[in-house]
This record gives C-alpha cells, structure tokens and sequence, in this order.
DNA sequence: GAATAAAACGAACGGTCGTGCTATTCAGCG
DNA sequence: CGCTGAATAGCACGACCGTTCGTTTTATTC
C-alpha cells in the first residue's frame, strides 16, 4: 500500500491508498494522471524503459518540457508509473476477492483474475503486457529505484500469495507453492504474448489444479 | 550435420547455415568470436537491448567502426548473441544429460542444470542473468528479427521439455507441465536475482518435486 | 478587472545512439 | 620482399536522449 503525501488537499485517498482525483483537482494534477496513464500504456507496449519523454510527450499532445516539469527525472517517473500500475493491479485482480467470504476459496479466483490481468491488458496495464512483470526482468540487474520499487513490489506481491496458499492450503509448503503459482503466471504471459499458443489458459489451468490438489508439503515431502 | 570442405582459415558452415570456428581460424572469424562473447556477456548483465556498439567496443580495446563492420546491423548483432548464448545453454544444461542413459531420469537432470545455468552466470550466461530470459520479456511486444529469434528459442525449448516429461512421466499433461516447469525457472531467476532470495532454490526444487510426484494429468486429472 | 502563482512552451545543451564513408594498417599469400 | 584484400580506425552525420533555462501562456485568487 503506497501513502502518497496530500499536496494542498486537493487529492482524495481511499484507505487502501489508492489515489482519487478531486472533482476540482488543480490543472497540475489533472494533467500528472493524464501524463501517467498515458506513460503506463506506453511502458505496457514497450516495457518501462521505453517510456521516454520526448515520444510520451508527443503523444499526450505537449511539449517535452512542460511534461518533464511534472517529475524531477525520468527515473522518478517510471516509478511511478509503477506505483500506479500496481493500484490498478491491486483495484482489478485482488479487490474483487475480496467479495468471497471463504477464505480458502480466494486463491482460486485471485489466479483466474491474474491471468484474466495477463491475457487482456485492457483491463489496466494498457495495449501490451504488464508493465510490472517485464520491469522484473528489466531490471533486476540495472541498480536504482526503478529495481527496487519492482522487488518492493514483487516481495509484497509473494507475502499475499503465500497468505492465501495458506488459507487454501494449510499444510502447503506456501514459499513453495507461491514460487509454483508466480512462475506459472510469468510462464502464462509468454506463451500468451510470445509465442502465441492459443491453449495457453487451458495447460496453465491444467497445472495450477494439480498443484493445487497435490501441493508441495512443508517440511519436505 | 554436413561438414563442407573448407580452405584453410575459413569458417565451417554446417548446412543450416550455422558458423562452426575452425581452429586456425581467420583473424576476422577470431575477434568476431571475442566480440560476441563479450556482447553475451553485457546482455546478460544489462539486457539484450543494452548491446550497444558504444561500451561494447569499449569493453574490446577497438573502435565502434571496426566492431560494427562484423555486422550488418545492431540488431543482426543481438540476434547473433542469442544464438551464441543458445548454444552455450545446449553446451551447459542439456548435452550433460546425454550421459543418464535412463531417459525417465533426465527430467530432474536437466532441471538440476538449468537453476545452475541461472543462478550461476559464469557458466555461459556472464556476470548477470540469463540473456535469453531477459529477451524474452524484453521483446515479447516488440516486433523484429530479435523477438522472433527469441520466440523460436522459446519453442524449440518448450518441445525439448516436453520430450523430457513424456520419458519422466507419460501419464502427464505434458503442455501442462512444460508450462510449469518454465515458469519455475521463470520465478527461481526473479526470487535469485530480483528479491535475493537465499531460499530460493529450496522452494523451487520443493516444488518441482511435488509436481514429478503428482503431475498434472492427460485428459484433465 | 488586476495581481500573483502555476503550468506549459521553445530552444538549446552535452551526451550517446546507430550507421555510413574513407583512409590506414595488417595478415596472408606468391 | 612486395602485393592484395581483409580488418580496423578515424571521422562525421543525423537522430534522439534527459535536462536546464528563460519566456510566455494559462489558472487561480483578490
């Protein structure tokens, strides 16, 4: 959960963190989310990397200056770009469950949203993948904050994983099943998105329902 | 393989077009070789697409000119590197196996070998991660010879994977099972590099081991 | 309305990128 | 040795990068 610092009051958070746009939000902030949703659609087409001034800028309509005044560098802004990608994760794959009552029933339909999240990227990470799954691999050995808002990201991501393994599965080896589970999304995007295999829900379904009736067991075995 | 008759100096080709480098090789043949070693070297410390002729031909001792002669294009460059890295990874993961002559018993082999190959760069990869891994999340959104390359690698491993289960357990969905064993190494190479993770290969082979003992099955469990 | 602050612009910077050209050096041959 | 072609260097180009700065436009407030 992200706590972001108010700026004259003029945005609203709800007590998940998540950022809310005054009706009268000041023209500065209007444009900041417009400037965001537009770089988060770029990096999802691109990867975080490519989101660059000069085409962002040319996209949004303005000059690369006046949009760069809204950051204090381009590092600052892919993180956020980040931070905004993961509330919208947060709003599209794990809010819903929250509706089931029966814990131990969640971890299922987390992995359907997830992948629902992977397959159409409309639902919030823009016209290509997911920008926080590809920054992981961006970035895991390019040192500096964008690295490390992704391994902030990815560690939170696993403590959630592994509490709901724990309540679907009590006496599952949970580091383990989380790996299982994680890897079997990261897996689940290429097919989809590489090599374009059109059975890719089915095969990846296949294996979380086995591993989810034959979880590794703590202790070994 | 067809080994064609060659003058003195010259590269062998075999008949799909691939370079074989004869031992008294031609000074061009020579460098082009310690350029690409050092070029898979940088991808897998900073990414494919951080192949660049600049710090490239740096890291060699010579000028960005005489290093981008060996090569029609940055791209034909990455491309190269891809297929070198490849060949390593066959050198280092798979044709080890070839010595358990229990076909059933190569699965756990080659796994054993590829979280090798990822946690231990030096084995072929270079300092950082996997060059091949890292592209495929790199380019999976970005059309070109360097994705497509990276899309045929992905196949061409998925297929071996799944010969190997086929021998390890014949009852299994082995789309399935390809998919998970993937995406494990998918999650070992982010949890080793990206979170650090003293653990991880403890939770990985806990997982794959419950995944050989109770695999997805053909026809839906 | 005027006054003031916020936002956006345009131009320019130093830098790096990939890629051509031409000249030079060098290896391998008779 | 000298010759010849391959290998490499030097240099320049246009494009794009992130960033800075001074100016101008636009919002906000009185």
């Amino acid at each position: 959960m992200i706590v972001k610092a108010l700026k004259k009051g003029q945005a609203l958070h709800t007590d998940d963190g998540r950022e809310i746009l005054a009706p009268d939000a000041s023209k500065g902030e209007r444009t900041r989310t417009r400037i965001l949703d537009e770089a988060a659609a770029l990096a999802s087409e691109n990867g975080v990397s490519a989101v660059t001034l000069g085409p962002l800028a040319e996209r949004l309509g303005m000059s690369k200056s006046g949009l760069f005044a809204h950051f204090k560098s381009k590092e600052a802004l892919q993180v956020e770009v980040l931070a905004r990608t993961s509330e919208r994760f947060v709003e599209a794959v794990i809010a819903p469950i929250r509706q089931e009552k029966d814990r131990a029933k969640r971890l299922p339909l987390f992995f359907a949203n997830w992948l629902d999240w992977i397959e159409h990227p409309s639902l919030g990470s823009g016209r290509g993948g997911c920008p926080i799954l590809a920054a992981y691999f961006e970035f895991d050995d390019v040192p500096g904050p964008v690295r490390e808002a992704a391994a902030n990201h990815n560690g939170q991501l696993y403590a959630y994983i592994r509490r709901l393994v724990h309540f679907a599965r009590p006496d599952a080896d949970a580091d383990a099943m989380a790996a299982a589970i994680d890897g079997l999304s990261l897996s689940h995007l290429l097919r989809v998105r590489l090599i374009n295999d059109r059975d890719a829900r089915k095969h990846t379904m296949s294996a979380f329902d086995a591993l989810l009736k034959n979880p590794p067991l703590q202790r070994g075995a």
